[in-house]
DNA sequence: GATGATTTGTGCGTATGTATG
DNA sequence: GCATACATACGCACAAATCAT
């Protein structure tokens, strides 16, 4: 007889966590909107509690802002947050590549392999695959940082990379931008593979260094259109 | 006429949140102690409402867990956690003293320099302030921490580090830790002065990372003894 | 297991505060 | 300034889950 556990529902307050982060990341709640407990409980057909719970967590989080008279607003990241943001990635995903390159299994790093190989492959067909190669490139990083087998780095990459979604996208803006994300993290892998910590977390660091370059570049025409309607709202609050 | 502004009192789960925290760090509750909403509400003369969310808000920073079976619990490291908590604090402190050094003004530096002076002053005392002496110890991080001025690195490290606050203390045992606490601290602080982000980074880097090593060594003793109680309740549940 | 005591999850009413006209 | 509309803060009641006996 197969194995197979009855799904108890999660609590309320969790479930509604998740869906306003999703809704958030997806854009449905837009960076600078307003928000409401009492809209937000009825849309989700339950109370005010779970729902304040969950908006709650998302502000210790950062995707979720509570102004000084209790008023809520998605998190709308102005061009220094978003070079904090990177800053702090910089910080915490380098000592990922280097733990990594310390302790993690060959079977782990040759997952990472694989993620590579599959890049690779994308990048020879002529077609340009933006979604596919989104996802590779968030898989190669969130593989290092699960192998760093570090659950406090974890969690605080984790709060971080919901904040990037707003702008992860932008990276691949950029004629060659794609060819030269996938160099550096074919160089970060070798390291991995070759166990080299430091040159790993070097390499990390710069990688994630010249995406910061790269989207203050594009920025200057790129961040205005792509921010502009959020500021906008912003004004008319 | 002098200014005064009628205190509006803050928000029971704000003033809850503080008080159940600052409870944690003065090991009112102690590690691995199970706490209950409802006493919780009951000692603090509110309703659970507050301290539900002030419950939720400490788990998010690590400093409550909460079980499968929603158990609340407070903290309780493994020697494994400390590790990854000095991991995660090498990265962004190091982080911090590379900004630091790039963007404090100089009237910011002399303040870290005066912390340096005053720590001097205490060492060359006779007579052992080991309570001064962590109020120094932590004061110099702190300040970098803050002239970074990165909000989020900011946020992140202030999470991460009231989790240290349970062992802090013991980075002064041991005999000569005390000065080589203030020599490292003295290089750290030159390489700021010099706006050396990088070298000031790699200072700080071994010096959290000599911290980790002396923890670790007096461990085998220490560790035991200061925790012992705590594993101890922990099994009794 | 069944039962009662305790604890957490959720809904809702009311008080209080804020924005707007 | 006042009245209205609507938001959040908090307490309380009861349901559901858990624990002890």
């Amino acid at each position: 007889m197969t194995k197979f556990s009855i799904e108890k529902s999660k609590p309320y307050y969790d479930q509604v966590y998740y869906k306003i982060r999703e809704m958030i990341i997806f854009m449905e709640l837009k960076p600078g909107e307003r928000v409401y407990e009492a809209k937000l409980a009825r849309f989700f057909h339950t109370s005010r509690s779970p729902v304040r719970e969950a908006v709650k967590a998302l502000c210790k989080e950062g995707l979720l802002v509570i102004d000084d008279k209790s008023r809520i607003f998605v998190y709308n990241p102005t061009f220094d947050d978003i070079i904090q943001i990177y800053q702090c990635r910089t910080a915490l995903e380098s000592l990922a590549a280097k733990l990594t390159a310390h302790i993690a299994t060959d079977s782990q790093i040759s997952k990472i392999g694989e993620v590579i190989r599959q890049t690779e492959q994308l990048l020879t067909d002529e077609e340009e695959n933006r979604e596919q190669l989104i996802r590779l490139n968030t898989a190669f990083h969130q593989l290092i940082i699960k192998y760093s087998n570090n659950n406090l780095l974890n969690k605080q990459l984790e709060s971080i990379n919901s904040l990037s979604f707003f702008f992860r996208v932008l990276n691949f803006k950029g004629d060659h931008r794609g060819r030269e994300l996938f160099m550096e993290h074919q160089q970060i892998y070798q390291y991995i593979k070759q166990r080299n910590g430091e040159l790993a977390a070097r390499a990390m660091m710069k990688h994630i260094e010249n995406d910061l370059v790269h989207f203050c570049e594009m920025n200057s025409e790129t961040y205005q259109t792509v921010f502009k309607e959020a500021k906008d709202r912003e004004k008319r609050t």
